[in-house]
DNA sequence: AAACCGGGGCC
DNA sequence: GGCCCAGGTTT
């Protein structure tokens, strides 16, 4: 091989690129073990510069694990509320509630005591440890295996669990046992601002004469990914009742999108024609609003309702009570523009 | 192993 | 429209 990289060589190329290219982020030299916890589960599959306001709210608001494990529910999704995968935050109360019991109230230190963790895999539990607690253990997170799979001509499909643990081998023989956190941030920023998915800049990239897709012009064809996702379409109404100035809302309970948030009462129909016949017994209705999930295209309406069903008098909220609870952007959407149709 | 879980940014 | 994002859990 005509440029063979030592372990030596990568670390120094690394980290001299990342101390002179790295992003000023608020997590950056944090040493709270809990602030770094809840940056990492704010990360997950959420850009960094999406999850930044969410991460100093959160933690005005959560300062620390006593105060998360004894939150209120709502509370803790209305903070992450807009952010999406709300799972995340109901975990990470969990989580927390688990630190209380088993670590007196602290994040506990190591990787396999973390890994038991709601809420934490494989990922956050090697970026907690190394990060907050210097054990040398390496992330392999969507840079890594981008970064590596290029630098290294790892053709393998990437969603395999073979191949994550193909690149974890990789990572973990060059990482820095000394300062496995600041190695383990590197790589990833390196995939983050110069290793990108699409159009990477392989002419700042210090690997350039050392890496497989570049010499081979494979960039754009690795990391390879074969898994396709399909797409759903559903069609909701929002039926939007009110009574005495207040208004009907209701926990999404069922094991489906947006768990925990609350919504007005709605119906789905399995076809956009199904869901026009019922708008057909309203006088008239906002919608369609086309929202798009990453495997589900939802077309919701709403319609204004008096209907004398029997309701749950504890479910009427007013506007002041609505504005605590936690909505899917979605319904936050829809029932603006049933606002604005109301004031004309 | 595959399905499911959001919303936003980029091409 | 497709792809990806400092992934994890469930089936």
């Amino acid at each position: 091989m005509k440029h063979y990289l030592t372990k030596k060589k990568f670390l120094h190329l690394l980290m001299e690129w990342y101390h002179a290219n790295k992003r000023e982020l608020p997590w950056r030299g944090e040493k709270d073990p809990y602030k770094i916890w809840i940056s990492e589960i704010i990360l997950q599959q959420t850009r960094v510069e999406q999850g930044i306001p969410y991460y100093l709210n959160f933690l005005k608001k959560f300062p620390d694990i006593s105060s998360l494990a004894n939150s209120d529910i709502d509370n803790v999704l209305k903070v992450w509320e807009g952010l999406g995968y709300y799972r995340r935050a109901l975990y990470a109360r969990e989580a927390a509630k688990q630190m209380m019991e088993w670590h007196s109230g602290k994040v506990p230190a190591k990787f396999v005591e973390l890994l038991e963790l709601k809420g934490i895999g494989e990922y956050t539990a090697a970026a907690v440890a190394s990060i907050a607690f210097h054990e040398p253990v390496a992330v392999v997170d969507g840079n890594v295996l981008r970064f590596f799979s290029r630098l290294l001509g790892i053709k393998d499909d990437i969603s395999l669990p073979a191949t994550i643990n193909k690149i974890r081998k990789y990572t973990n023989y060059f990482l820095d046992q000394h300062s496995p956190g600041e190695y383990n941030q590197a790589i990833m920023e390196m995939g983050a601002t110069c290793c990108t998915p699409k159009n990477p800049n392989c002419n700042l990239c210090p690997f350039q004469k050392y890496c497989y897709a570049f010499n081979h012009q494979k960039t754009s064809i690795l990391p390879q990914k074969t898994k396709k996702i399909n797409v759903n379409k559903r069609y909701f109404i929002y039926y939007i009742i009110e009574k005495n100035n207040t208004y009907y809302f209701q926990r999404r309970e069922k094991e489906d999108i947006w768990k925990g948030m609350y919504e007005p009462l709605l119906k789905e129909f399995k076809t956009l024609k199904d869901a026009k016949r019922e708008l057909t017994r309203f006088e008239n209705h906002v919608g369609p609003l086309r929202h798009v999930l990453s495997h589900q295209h939802i077309y919701a309406f709403a319609v204004n309702c008096n209907i004398d069903k029997k309701l749950n008098q504890k479910n009427f909220y007013s506007r002041k009570q609505l504005k605590k609870l936690p909505m899917p952007v979605l319904v936050k959407k829809l029932l603006n523009l049933h606002n604005d149709k109301k004031s004309n």
